[in-house]
DNA sequence: GAGCACTGC
């Protein structure tokens, strides 16, 4: 990498293509290099550059039923917005103010801050509501915050959220299913509902399509009102009274965040990983202080990375580096939380923490102390594949407004630098402007049921803020259909469809609960343990080990019901963390999915349904699973042998989807994967839980179940017929 | 034969 004064190159021939400043140029003072928890306590509500904005906010909202607030991070929107509505007195007359999270981590820990800037006592003024966890006093709580996903299951019981005066939808630019569809909601509610005001808070990127989104339909073609100086005296909000302009406004808040320089590469390259690596090598050999944070797409990358620089950092010399010694931590979700905690918390002293991590680290977690971002600008993204119904997850480069995000976390401490490892002109012409919104490539089958119940029938004219492709609607119809949860009319079936749209679950997996007559306690089980992912931890890299620990539980009958065997056993064991250690079993992973499962059991007792026990009757189980699974069968079709390898290869089991497909799909070539206990059989006939596609056109089953041919046409003769 | 982006009810 080229730098003021140094040869130019490196070793691997990685360099970027322009001089660097240095940053000790600009660091004025020792305390800005020290992480922030070292630092002086900062941010009080007053001094966040949001309060120069309170007058405008109040008056925007008072006179536009739709306010886009945009902003990036560090402007303080999310904890003091709500509170300026409160004390203007939006929450008089028994009115509250929602304020919504994509994740529930976040809306538990802002509420928490914000009661505490209040001086009041969580849950009394200042209140949140997620799955598993609400801490709300009613008639007491004015201010709420919740994931959106909550608020959605609020308008089951509310359809116009009359309880509340405004909703601010915060992130609204990450575009995830549940805001997507929550902003379409909350369109048609203020249809009904003049008086509701809506705050929509999203990074800048995303402003356009949003404005013209809330543009009353009559007036699609006129302005949106943009704010950027004064609005004019502050009037004192007459609560609830209409407002007097009906097109959206605008106002842009400056973030506080410290300068990022971007760097590219001067040469395209083949191995990102590579050069990440090599860097992360020079950034620590020539840098001045500070922690790095290095995006991947994966965990195997991750790990992969750790182990390459680990073997550089015993290279290096201690004179290099400042002196610091390298410690490189890998991040993503199915790692153990403890170790996820090693990778967020503070590097010990003398040393420079390089943290590897997926997306993980964009959105959810926030890591302290990193000044400089490595962006391999790549991402793993969910597809879907409506004409083969399929779902899964392929290498995409990362958009523009996702680069950004990531650059911004090299500049929460001091000013920073970030390295994308592509060239500029790659970046400029390659990468997409914003990400696909999720709603466009997903399996919508849920989100429908959710339309359904919420009265939403004509879904094929709902207003979206990104029309799903009508083929996506088309199968989404047609698997509820096929669950008996659609009638012929595409009303929702009173014996199936009604209870289901209650089950806080996949389609498919509470359509298991409801056929479980004679297995209800295993298909609660089977269901909440299918719902949290990384029941089997990656940490130690031991995978022969791995693969002994969970052969001790293996079942004939499949995946699903070896999960069951490793319930038992967990249970027999007096849930005992350290036994899951043993076993290479998710400890929180386990625990997540018990309150799952009593979550379950109490809709089971609502509805009405036994919780009775097969008594180890498997196939009772199992014919529960291909009632909600059958979508997803698959007959084993051939052996695959590969013509260059030897005699005592096994070659490759190819099954092929049952369901009829469209011309031209026959091709589709599918196996087991190799993460499931089936792997080495060849059950004649399966279902499974997903697939995962692999760069060379096959699709992995995961969470195989071996089924009998007949259970399928006995199951579902609407789909596959007698013969 | 070698492995699983991230959320949410």
């Amino acid at each position: 990498m080229l730098r003021p004064g140094s040869k130019d190159g490196t070793a691997f021939g990685f360099r970027f293509d322009q001089k660097r400043s240095e940053l000790s140029e600009r660091a004025d003072d020792v305390n800005s290099l020290l992480p922030p928890s070292r630092q002086a306590p900062s941010r009080s509500g007053d001094t966040l550059p949001v309060a120069s904005y309170r007058h405008q906010i109040l008056y925007l909202v008072e006179h536009h039923p739709t306010l886009i607030l945009l902003g990036e991070t560090g402007s303080g929107k999310t904890t003091q917005v709500p509170q300026y509505l409160l004390e203007a007195g939006w929450a008089a007359r028994g009115y509250m103010i929602a304020c919504t999270q994509p994740r529930r981590a976040a809306a538990a820990s802002v509420a928490a801050r914000v009661a505490e800037e209040l001086g009041s006592t969580l849950g009394n003024d200042v209140g949140y509501s997620v799955r598993f966890d609400s801490c709300e006093t009613k008639g007491a709580t004015r201010l709420k915050y919740l994931t959106d996903g909550v608020l959605i299951r609020e308008m089951m019981e509310d359809p116009l959220l009359t309880k509340y005066s405004v909703i601010m939808v915060d992130e609204a630019h990450e575009r995830s299913l549940a805001t997507d569809m929550l902003l379409g909601l909350l369109k048609k509610v203020q249809g009904r509902r003049p008086d509701l005001r809506l705050v929509i808070s999203s990074a800048t990127l995303q402003a356009e399509v949003l404005s013209s989104f809330f543009m009353p339909n009559a007036q699609k073609n006129g302005q949106a009102n943009i704010h950027k100086g004064s609005v004019g005296p502050h009037v004192q909000p007459g609560c609830l009274g209409l407002p007097s302009n009906q097109n959206p406004a605008i106002l842009s808040i400056e973030g506080r965040t410290y300068p990022v320089e971007i760097h590219y590469l001067t040469e395209p390259t083949s191995d990102y990983l590579q050069a990440a690596v090599t860097t992360v090598v020079d950034i620590h050999k020539a840098d001045l202080p500070g922690d790095v944070l290095v995006f991947l797409t994966g965990q195997e990358e991750c790990v992969g990375a750790v182990k390459l620089l680990d073997i550089e950092a015993e290279k290096l010399s201690r004179s290099s580096g400042y002196g610091l010694k390298m410690l490189p931590l890998p991040l993503y979700a199915g790692l153990p939380v403890q170790e996820q905690r090693m990778a967020l918390a503070p590097a010990p002293r003398g040393h420079r923490k390089v943290t590897l991590s997926t997306n993980i680290a964009e959105t959810s977690l926030t890591l302290e102390g990193v000044v400089y971002v490595v962006d391999c600008c790549f991402v793993k993204q969910r597809c879907y594949n409506p004409l083969l119904g399929l779902e899964s997850l392929l290498i995409a480069p990362t958009s523009k407004a996702s680069a950004t995000q990531r650059a911004g976390r090299a500049g929460r401490v001091r000013p920073g630098m970030c390295f994308r490892l592509t060239t500029r002109e790659a970046f400029e012409r390659e990468q997409p402007v914003v990400t696909v919104p999720e709603m466009q490539r997903s399996d919508l089958t849920a989100m429908v049921l959710q339309l359904k119940a919420l009265g939403i029938d004509n879904i094929m004219r709902f207003e979206w803020l990104a029309p799903p492709p009508a083929e996506t609607m088309v199968r989404a119809l047609e698997n509820l259909h096929a669950l008996g949860v659609l009638d012929d009319d595409a009303k929702l079936t009173k014996q199936v469809g009604l209870p289901l749209a209650e089950l806080p679950l996949e389609p498919q997996l509470g359509r298991i609960l409801l056929a479980s007559s004679s297995c209800g306690e295993e298909a609660v089980t089977v269901a909440a343990l299918k719902c949290v992912p990384h029941l089997w931890t990656a940490s130690r890299g031991a995978h022969k080990a791995q693969d002994e620990a969970r052969f001790k539980f293996a079942a004939a009958e499949g995946d699903l019901i070896t999960s069951l065997n490793v319930w038992r056993a967990w249970l027999e064991r007096g849930k005992d963390p350290k036994w899951c250690y043993r076993h290479f079993l998710n400890h929180s992973s386990l625990l997540k999915a018990s309150e799952i499962q009593q979550q379950l059991v109490g809709y089971m007792k609502r509805i009405g349904l036994p919780l009775t026990s097969c008594s180890g009757d498997m196939d009772v189980v199992r014919k529960a699973i291909v009632q909600g699974m059958f979508v997803n069968a698959a007959c084993f079709d051939r052996v695959d042998y590969n013509p260059l390898s030897s005699d005592s290869d096994p070659g490759i089991n190819v099954y092929r989807l049952v369901r009829p497909l469209p011309l031209g799909h026959h091709g589709v070539r599918l196996r087991i994967h190799n993460s499931s206990v089936l792997f080495r059989s060849r059950p004649p006939c399966v279902v499974f839980a997903s697939v995962q596609q692999t760069d060379d056109g096959w699709f992995e089953m995961q969470g195989v179940t071996a089924v009998l041919p007949e259970w399928l046409t006995e199951v579902a003769p609407h789909m596959y017929g007698r013969k």
